[in-house]
DNA sequence: CCAACTACCTGTTAGC
DNA sequence: TGCTAACAGGTAGTTG
């Protein structure tokens, strides 16, 4: 999916071409895409109608619309979700699940081709986040984001370092592209475990996943292929610049060693065996 | 509490 | 060429 990066400049697709405008229809193909919403579809096209949508927020991978009243649309993207602009008369795209008539005369149209991403509509709480998105911690792209208190919780822990940079509840928006890469520039191996860490070295790492997440977000995001796009269809640039993750059998750019790939998690590690080296005693 | 596993999907690619 | 298996950026739920 889109991580952290790539959600923020689809974010930023919306405060450009959704916020400020009325939801004039809302339509919503099959049930799976509203999931998440207890009422079904026909309950989200119903309160849909007429909203203005104030702003365009996110908090780690979960993006939502804020609308008059008070409630906000979430939007995740899951592993494919696209929030594309469109003009009516374009043909509909494939995997189309919803579609939303703004006031300007466009479109912003759901598309997912896996189908884990979804809608639903949610009350905002005093601070504006979304009820589903309260177990979230903050991203480092947040203001508020505390990294000595995320360090503080990763230190406590037997798990391994990858494990805890992907806990969203622990600090949000880092996925398996990310991880790998601030592994990588931290130099540390990703089944170290969070309590075998000093806290100033978890530190470190955050610093190294807000920078290379920030270096992606300049180069329009990360993206393989074409389902990973902003909201004008276009991909982002920063697989060039990957260190580590599916750099697997190439060198190193640090040391020369060919990058090595490890199963994890039902998906894959990647790393550099000689720059972060295994630890003796492993998660 | 945590780790490990599962489910949820479609599409592409590698290997035979 | 066609079949099959493995794999792909995520989250949430269950089980032990």
């Amino acid at each position: 999916m889109p991580e952290l990066p790539e959600v923020e400049v689809v974010r930023r697709g919306l405060a450009t071409h959704a916020a400020g405008r009325v939801i004039e229809v809302a339509e919503f193909r099959g049930l799976r895409v509203a999931r998440r919403h207890e009422a079904g579809p026909e309950d989200l096209t119903a309160r849909l109608r007429g909203r203005l949508i104030e702003s365009a927020q996110r908090r780690g991978k979960y993006l939502w619309l804020a609308l008059d009243g008070g409630e906000g649309l979430i939007v995740h993207l899951g592993m494919s979700g696209q929030m594309l602009v469109s003009d009516p008369d374009q043909p509909d795209q494939r995997h189309l699940h919803a579609r939303f008539r703004l006031s300007d005369g466009r479109e912003i149209r759901f598309v997912d081709q896996r189908t884990f991403g979804g809608l639903a509509l949610a009350t905002l709480d005093w601070d504006g986040i979304p009820e589903p998105v309260r177990h979230i911690g903050r991203d480092p792209f947040d203001p508020k984001f505390d990294a000595r208190a995320a360090a503080a919780r990763m230190v406590t822990s037997s798990s391994g370092i990858k494990r805890l940079l992907l806990n969203q509840t622990i600090v949000s928006g880092i996925g398996n592209i990310y991880a790998d890469e601030s592994l990588w520039r931290a130099q540390i191996h990703p089944e170290k475990a969070g309590d075998r860490h000093t806290k100033p070295a978890i530190v470190r790492l955050l610093g190294h996943a807000a920078d290379v997440m920030n270096a992606a977000l300049e180069e329009g995001g990360t993206s393989f292929d074409a389902l990973y796009v902003n909201v004008n269809g276009q991909s982002g640039y920063f697989d060039r610049r990957l260190a580590a993750y599916g750099q697997q059998g190439i060198p190193c750019p640090r040391c020369g060693t060919p990058i090595v790939r490890e199963s994890f998690m039902n998906r894959s590690s990647h790393f550099c065996p000689r720059c972060q080296p295994k630890p003796r005693t492993s998660s």
